[in-house]
RNA sequence: GCCGGUGUGGCGCAGUCCGGUAGCGCAGGCGACUUGUAAUCGUCAGGCCGUCGGUUCGAAUCCGACCACCGGCUCCA
């Protein structure tokens, strides 16, 4: 028979070929790369029989693909261990996801695994990888597969529930069976266990059934598991490296902020460094939306309850509010949002299409209850400090409006070394409110501004807010991370509520169009980014002390005082650490604090009017003019890189 | 909110299982040393062991509740 691979060219093969036997007529290295294989547009197992025309391509270890094959397989494999080492485990589900796999289990008598257990599963794993046993694919008749799993409560509530993603077809049911055990699945799997062995158990956490809040609680192992030793190494590497990163664990360590338990979860306190660095980013966003042409206004942290009724807040979100205060005989409530107060200061005067765009702009301090269990550092905190900005616009400005606003927000991450943007575009999700025709242009206003900017984007069907369509920025860290930043909205709902309006070049009287917009989204949790992106290791123009400088005797320190005040004289920010322990200390702790610049003094320095810079992450250079030292400092300062 | 884990000087940890009144390192104060590129030496001080309650002759240690944090789940205008 002649089967077809992907680029086109066709291969005879013996009949009753598998495809594990084209990855082996291609090559012993692809054979042994190969994990599945992909036949006429199905994913399936490299034990699959081929049939005469089909289109064949081989999925290796080494793809996202061929991991998502390796971790599914290894956590059949989890879940197999688990059930020899427990019997009566009952298995739930056990997906790959990026980075590795789970499984989730419900053992007997309610009982809990520990870290001790994960050690167990872990060994009785290899035990099962080291017997070489083969996956054997079966397809059952949905009764069979009832009767099969009848003592597995959750496989027979997925056959009943008819869910192709975990093996259950509306007629059939497919099984993977290795000895002993077996797993409703729908594969492709590996052919054996000895294909799997880069693996390693992570941690056991607490999941919900099916993701309802409202069923069991189930406990899932994570793990992760990889083509090679190799690319494990590099993935728990790469762990290592985020722990390190750790915003949290650098707060400490730099003195930045913290969250005393007296205020409260959620509830951070910024300490004088990290206030400056939070300063500092604040100073060039406003610098940014000056020259941008907003306008700065300032509201309150209450409102009555009125306002959140006439915006529509309390009626869909009133749980993520915090509760009322009754004052004088009126209900007032924190902000959860900035935008109806800047809807109020549009209102406040009869406004001219001569008047827009208006862009208002604030750092807003809301107030949201998050569940005690989300709080995570900075990055999800109750006390929320949005960079908002509403723009009311005319209708024919909208396109206009976006497209420069989202150059703006590309323009200031840039500067805070973000590079690598990916843009979503969110439609209307199926509960929504306003007109199709208003959503349609809206989200065309959107599209428009992207394709102008040039940035990479997906539309992401339905995941609009239910009063607009919206663009997601995500940029990538240093290390890969996505994270989720900037967001623009139009909304078609408030300046409805509000029943804004403005008064058009015709005389008569028009709706605005209002775009909502967070750039670092939330302060607290973009200081969290930055911190995580840079180490810790913030660049000069956002560090709280630029230039330590280190009189290398007690009586260099009249001219280290000298190089200090020229420093200061020139805006830069530096300080000095006397000579009362010897240079290698005081170096090491100014190394540990990140500083971008130590400045070494000694006799040959006061000599010549010179310093010896010891920059961080470079190498040491004598014999540097103070003169040339600042000018080059503030250079770097001032380009902000 | 739910599941599991953790909470001991500013920070990092030991002691907790098998109750008998707390220890180490770093940081800090003081003194000496006077230093040329990642840890100078000595000395001193600092903790009602997260909080409240219970068991006990006696609780950091056992039990309960609460608070906070960590890992997930759910949620995220």
């Amino acid at each position: 028979m002649k089967v077809s691979l992907p680029d086109d060219s066709t291969r005879e093969l013996p009949d009753g070929s598998t495809a594990g036997d084209l990855a082996a007529s291609i090559g012993r290295g692809l054979a042994k790369a190969a994990v599945a294989a992909v036949v006429n547009g199905d994913q399936a197992d490299l034990g699959a029989p081929l049939h005469e025309g089909d289109r064949v391509a081989i999925i290796t270890a080494n793809t996202d693909e061929g991991r998502y094959v390796l971790r599914h397989s290894t956590a059949h494999v989890m879940a197999q261990a688990v059930c020899d080492l427990f019997p009566g485990a009952k298995y739930a589900i056990g997906p790959p996801v990026e980075d590795g796999f789970y499984y989730d289990f419900e053992l007997p008598g309610g009982a809990r695994f520990n870290e001790d257990d994960l050690g167990r599963i872990e060994a009785r794993m290899r035990e099962i990888v080291g017997e070489n046993q083969p996956f054997v694919r079966e397809e059952l008749s949905r009764e069979e597969g009832l009767a099969r799993f009848a003592d597995q409560p959750f496989k027979v509530e997925i056959i009943e529930g008819v869910d192709p993603e975990e093996g259950a077809e509306d007629s059939a049911v497919s099984v993977y069976r290795n000895e002993g055990w077996a797993d409703l699945c729908r594969g492709p799997h590996v052919p054996s266990t000895s294909r799997l062995g880069s693996f390693k158990l992570l941690k056991v956490a607490g999941a919900y059934w099916r993701g309802d809040e409202h069923r069991e609680v189930l406990q899932r192992i994570y793990g992760t598991a990889w083509e090679s030793d190799k690319a494990l190494a590099e993935h728990l590497h790469r762990l290592e490296e985020a722990e390190r990163r750790d915003h949290r664990k650098l707060g400490v360590e730099l003195d930045l902020f913290h969250f005393p338990p007296e205020i409260g979860g959620g509830l951070p306190v910024f300490h004088p460094k990290g206030g400056l660095i939070r300063k500092l980013m604040e100073d060039y966003s406003r610098d940014e939306h000056e020259a941008a042409g907003y306008s700065f206004v300032w509201t309150p942290h209450l409102s009555k309850s009125t306002l959140f009724e006439i915006s529509g807040h309390l009626a869909w979100y009133a749980d993520g509010m915090y509760p009322p205060m009754e004052m004088e005989g009126a209900t007032y409530y924190p902000k959860p949002m900035n935008c109806p107060m800047h809807i109020l200061i549009y209102k406040s005067q009869s406004r001219s299409y001569r008047d827009l765009p208006m862009r208002l702009f604030e750092f807003g301090t809301v107030y949201r209850f998050e569940r005690s269990g989300v709080l995570h550092g900075l990055t999800r905190v109750r006390g929320i400090t949005q960079d908002d900005s509403h723009i009311f616009c005319a209708p024919d400005q909208l396109a206009g409006e976006l497209t420069s606003l989202l150059a703006f927000v590309l323009k200031v991450l840039r500067t805070f070394g973000l590079t690598e943007f990916e843009a979503e575009l969110a439609t209307r999700p199926e509960k929504s409110v306003g007109e199709p025709a208003e959503w349609e242009e809206a989200t065309d206003a959107l599209r428009q501004a992207l394709d102008a900017v040039g940035i990479e984007y997906k539309v992401a069907e339905g995941e609009g807010a239910f009063y607009a369509p919206k663009i997601d920025v995500h940029v990538r860290d240093a290390i890969g991370r996505r994270w989720q930043i900037s967001t623009l909205q139009v909304d078609l709902q408030m300046p409805q509520r509000f029943d804004m309006e403005f008064v058009g070049a015709d005389n008569t009287r028009h709706r605005p169009y209002m775009i909502h917009r967070a750039l670092f989204g939330s302060v607290e949790r973009f200081f969290a980014i930055l911190l995580e992106h840079y180490a810790g290791a913030m660049p000069a123009w956002l560090s709280p002390v630029q230039a330590r400088v280190l009189p290398v005797r007690a009586d260099h320190e009249l001219y280290a005082a000298a190089v200090l005040g020229r420093l200061q004289a020139s805006g830069l920010r530096a300080d000095v650490a006397e000579a009362d322990e010897p240079l290698g200390g005081r170096i090491r702790k100014a190394k540990l604090e990140k500083l971008p610049y130590v400045l070494v003094v000694g006799d040959d320095d006061v000599e010549a009017g010179t310093v010896g810079v010891n920059p961080r992450g470079g190498e040491v250079e004598r014999g540097v003019q103070v003169g040339t030292f600042v000018d080059r400092l503030r250079d770097e300062v001032e380009s902000k890189s």
